[in-house]
DNA sequence: ACGCCACAAATATTCGAAAGTTGATCGCGT
DNA sequence: ACGCGATCAACTTTCGAATATTTGTGGCGT
């Protein structure tokens, strides 16, 4: 007999899967931001009734990826440029910070990851032949900077984490530069990955800084976001 | 014509109201940790229906002040040692941020309004006669506290922030040294506030920093909480 | 033409009942 | 006595209808 997800005899909760699918929808821009989210339409779209879908989209109005205006609905969160800005700040402070605590704890099972996760990495182009971005790359540079953290041992700074890097995805997923955005840097990558795993602390937080405010520099570049509803 | 609270005809809705009381429960300590939260008894205890506790709880639990296990309900979040201990990392690292960046950017009005609420904060004792501790002292303290990152400019920090606290909160009225937890150091006090003013940011990291630490190596000392439900 | 009120349509919010899941208890077989 | 499965009670989850609020529209007076 096939389990195909849960191991045991659980069921998923309505709730839990149109969550997952709606904030899929929101980070891949499939709903593009201010967006009104009709309970009429996403009914029809999901599948479900209002009440999955209402605390769906309250838990979703919590990470502030939707916004709730009080009798009025729900509308995917508009982006803006010192949005964008703030979320760089802070993904700068808690992505270094983990790293930083990784390379205090981390053991060697979390240094092997870590060199594992490179090696995958530069075996894998981003690009497919199309120019499009490659999901498996994806998949494996997640992997990759999911890695670096691993040993910070601090559910809340993952928490924190996850929220910030689901915003700094959606906004590398609007941009017309995507491509670019999730540009094969692997030299990048593997200077931070030698930083981390000779402990580095230093030269490391000083990495990941300058790699994550590349990919907002190339966002910010010229009026790029312009028509997916940038504000100011 | 008296306008109690919001300025135009605009009405509250009911799971804004349920989440402001559950969450005040929850932080005070009226609702334990890790107690169930039965639809049935909230439903008599606060008086509204299914959706808005529903929707109030999901919230609550995306900021992990309860817990949701599918098909089983919600619980109020368990304290545990380790949790504690992890959460006065986190604040200080974004406390001493919010700070930090303050200083950088906070203008004179801004330095007006620390000065204020150190001068506010001083004219009051923190407990009343029975030893318990003042409302009003609990007041300026906040303020005091926000006055500080007030000048950050980063909506992120400022909303992270308020989580940390709600959470520090909840650990520190769940403690039967809540008194001397919220003990009136005026002279640490002070001391931030001058810094800050002053501008000295390294100091002001320093003892923003120690100052959060004071009240958990309270916390941790002996085995207080531990009637509370603290987990390790 | 413009503002303003009243009314109507669209939409969000809330309730109460129906459906589904868990976990506890009881009885049976070994 | 012990495990195992069936049955039941307690509870959560979900739906569809009822209620309340906002928003759009048309008519009236100035």
């Amino acid at each position: 007999m096939i389990m195909t997800s849960r191991p045991s005899g659980e069921t998923r909760t309505l709730m839990a899967s149109v969550y997952d699918r709606l904030r899929s929808d929101i980070v891949d821009g499939e709903l593009r931001p201010g967006a009104r989210l009709r309970f009429e339409e996403l009914k029809e779209g999901y599948g479900v009734g209002l009440s999955p879908l209402r605390e769906a989209l309250t838990r979703l109005a919590a990470e502030k990826l939707v916004i709730l205006e009080e009798h009025k609905g729900f509308r995917v969160a508009p982006i803006s440029r010192s949005d964008l800005r703030d979320l760089l700040m802070m993904r700068q402070e808690i992505e270094g910070l983990g790293i930083r605590r990784s390379i205090e704890r981390g053991d060697d099972a979390w240094e092997g990851a870590i060199v594992a996760a490179i090696h995958a990495l530069g075996k894998r182009g981003s690009l497919t032949d199309d120019g499009r971005i490659d999901p498996e790359w994806e998949l494996r540079h997640r992997v990759f900077h999911d890695s670096l953290v691993a040993a910070c041992d601090s559910p809340r700074l993952l928490l924190f984490r996850q929220q910030l890097t689901d915003h700094a995805d959606r906004y590398r997923r609007l941009s017309h530069h995507y491509p670019a955005a999730g540009r094969d840097h692997l030299s990048e990558h593997v200077a931070l990955s030698e930083a981390v795993v000779n402990r580095q602390a230093a030269l490391a937080d000083e990495l990941i800084r300058a790699h994550l405010a590349r990919t907002v520099e190339i966002l910010l570049a010229d009026d790029d976001l312009r028509e997916s509803g940038m504000d100011a």
